[in-house]
DNA sequence: GCTTGATCACAAAT
DNA sequence: CATTTGTGATCAAG
């Protein structure tokens, strides 16, 4: 396939480069302690944060020690009237120029990259926002903000260096770049949003952050094409009509047909390319291998009064691609139990219509129907996900399980055991524990900190709750625990604030959300994946276990979570920051543990850590929460980096690495 | 408390 | 440049 050419090829400039190749040689420094500028760490690696210091603003002291064109720090902005003036970094800030965030030709802005890539250039038309029509918002710091942000992450990000060959026919690794770019974002953009949040005005990130991809180019499969989307593959997910139409799978942001056109011996002709079931035309019964699918139109815009649909357009390439006989991507919306509104879009891989017909709808109005039959021979998706919701509901049981709960009742949610691969009865006796533990040879630190009394009923952003003041003045994680960007430090409310335990500000304290089991992999032992769907950012799990010193690192304790490594910056994430721990924190997992000891190493993993500290007045406690780098299918291994050891460093043995990746480093520790 | 419906602000392709 | 396509957040009502 044409894609594999363009796959050779790894683009990714994601952090700035290094000047200077750093030495690995150099003499491993003291962790937490200083860092010289050239040391042993990623490019855009800043020094440990100094802990100790934690409740004043953090980013202006900090000193920055390259001096290359760096991307300011995705949460630099402070206050939505510095924000435009928060660089000290590049001469040329779009916000200065009054660069707009939304263009009227997004044909123009495309084209807004110098040839040598690095930067924006000054072609794109200038106008401010047009006034946000009766939202009574004014042009406001909310814009300049979000517009210097997008400016940030969009250099970040490197789009320029995306040539439009491969802009046209992307591959995985464009795709997932984009979707995280929208992802943060639009998190980023809701975060933004939350200071100035109206009462009965509904806002819109997802559709903001879309526009703002698509205007800058940050999108994938350009090309319109019937058939597989390279870079997409069967079962994965999305959560925003938006995310469809950046990675090429379904251009339309609304409507449910996606179709070409075609000229056929002169004549124009249409066929479809995808659809989008979402389940909001009446019915639509299916057994998973095969759609009933409605046709488009027939309800008007304003008084939603009932017509009869008419062949045209989206009806009537369906038509013509019952007759073409081609393969229409059919894309499956399905309620998301983890949001009370929200959806999931799974890509089912390739249908072919076998029939349409005509039928009257409640309305008395004619509806057009698609019988749309699934490809065989393509990986499961959908019906994975129809199994899932069985083994869930006791229909039926999970096939090669061995323990319905390895953690005896500890979490929320029961984890099972399951091993469909070969006859091993399970992994060697560990006990369960839901959190890591703080013994007297590992005591807590003393920040003296004010808890908060003032939040009965959950702790809300924009407060002068001195634990989300100690955030910067926002929960750091959304409603459905999402982190909202990424942290050098997220400080959640502890034990003596009077906070319920389900206050937004203390996610990785509710224990599980998901779904999770312990099961057999082909060749790396035991592995941890999720039987729901988990959207980019969610809270999956911390680290559990038992605290050790450097010291104490027994090479044959294949369960250590080692915060003392080096990490590379995440794939695709527009953070100079690569996650830092500001405290050594060593973990075992060997004899006791939770979910996460079972996580396997990957050299691009779907799943990062971040630092989270639990204050009280007296005490607070470091621990490790996992989140998700990108949205992770069900049944889809979760795996994270585990690291790069120092040379000279004690540590488990070095194994080799099947992660598969094209990155992969070949060994880990 | 939890689901459902009404309302509203919006984007892309053509 | 207007039309065609619902979506997704929010809040009130059931």
């Amino acid at each position: 396939m044409h894609s594999a050419v363009l796959t050779v090829k790894p683009l990714r400039c994601l952090a700035p480069i290094f000047p200077s190749a750093p030495d690995p040689s150099a003499p491993p420094s003291a962790q937490y302690a200083s860092i010289p500028p050239n040391g042993p760490f990623p490019p855009g690696a800043t020094p440990f944060f100094p802990f100790f210091a934690a409740n004043g603003p953090q980013r202006p002291g900090q000193p920055r020690p390259f001096t290359i064109p760096s991307p300011v720090p995705l949460n630099s902005y402070k206050t939505p009237g510095s924000a435009a003036g928060n660089g000290n970094i590049g001469t040329s800030r779009g916000a200065s120029r009054g660069r707009t965030i939304v263009d009227e030709d997004g044909n123009s802005v495309s084209d807004g990259y110098d040839e040598a890539g690095n930067e924006f250039n000054d072609k794109t038309p200038v106008t401010r926002r047009k006034v946000r029509s009766r939202s009574g918002i004014p042009v406001s710091d909310t814009d300049v903000a979000i517009d210097s942000l997008a400016e940030d992450m969009l250099r970040a990000f490197s789009v320029a260096e995306i040539d439009t060959s491969r802009q046209a026919n992307s591959d995985k690794e464009l795709v997932d770049r984009v979707l995280i770019v929208f992802n943060l974002l639009r998190r980023k953009i809701t975060q933004i949003e939350e200071k100035t949040a109206v009462p009965g005005v509904a806002r819109r990130p997802d559709l903001r952050a879309g526009t703002l991809c698509m205007s800058k180019s940050v999108r994938a499969n350009t090309r319109k094409r019937i058939g597989p989307v390279p870079g997409v593959e069967i079962g994965d997910i999305f959560f925003f009509r938006m995310e469809l139409c950046l990675a090429g799978v379904h251009a339309p942001s609304m409507a449910g047909i996606d179709y070409m056109g075609v000229k056929v011996a002169g004549e124009d002709d249409s066929m479809a390319v995808s659809i989008v079931s979402s389940g909001g035309y009446e019915d639509e019964g299916d057994d998973g291998e095969v759609l009933i699918y409605s046709g488009q139109g027939g309800v008007q815009r304003k008084d939603k009064q009932f017509s009869d649909q008419q062949l045209v357009r989206g009806n009537l390439a369906l038509e013509k691609s019952l007759h073409k006989a081609n393969e229409v991507r059919v894309i499956r919306g399905l309620k998301d139990f983890a949001s009370p509104t929200g959806k999931v879009y799974v890509y089912d891989g390739l249908y072919k219509i076998h029939e349409s017909w005509v039928e009257k709808g409640k309305s008395g109005c004619n509806i057009f129907k698609y019988k749309f039959v699934r490809v065989a021979g393509q990986a499961e998706a959908f019906t994975l996900w129809k199994s899932i919701q069985q083994w869930k509901d006791g229909v039926t049981s999970r096939p090669g399980i061995i323990l319905p709960d390895l953690t005896s009742g500890a979490e929320s949610l029961p984890v099972c055991l399951v091993n469909d691969v070969d006859d091993e009865k399970g992994p060697s006796y560990f006990s369960y524990t839901p959190s890591l533990k703080y013994t007297k040879a590992f005591p807590s630190t003393k920040p003296s900190v004010v808890n908060c009394n003032c939040c009965t009923g959950g702790c809300q952003s924009n407060s002068d709750c001195p634990c989300v003041q100690r955030n910067g003045g926002q929960i750091p994680y959304t409603s459905l625990g999402v982190l909202q960007s990424h942290n050098t430090l997220i400080h959640e409310c502890a034990s003596m604030c009077i906070c319920p335990v389900n206050c937004r500000n203390r996610i990785s304290q509710a224990g599980l959300k998901m779904r999770l089991e312990v099961f057999k992999t082909k060749d790396k032992g035991w592995g941890l994946r999720s039987w729901d769907p988990i959207r980019s950012g969610s809270f999956i799990c911390e680290y559990a276990g038992v605290l050790i010193s450097e010291n104490g690192i027994d090479s044959e304790d294949n369960y250590i979570f080692d915060a003392t490594r080096t990490f590379e910056p995440l794939e695709a994430q527009p953070s100079e920051e690569p996650v830092k721990f500001p405290f050594p924190l060593i973990i075992s997992a060997k004899n006791e543990g939770n979910v996460a000891r079972f996580m396997n190493h990957s050299c691009s993993p779907n799943v990062y850590w971040q630092p989270i500290i639990r204050e009280n007045q007296d005490e607070s406690y470091f621990h490790v929460g996992f989140f998700a780098i990108k949205h992770i299918p069900p049944m889809q291994e979760l795996t994270f980096d585990y690291g790069m050891l120092l040379a000279g460093k004690a540590g488990p043995r070095k194994k080799k690495c099947l992660c598969g990746s094209l990155k992969c480093k070949g060994v880990f520790y």
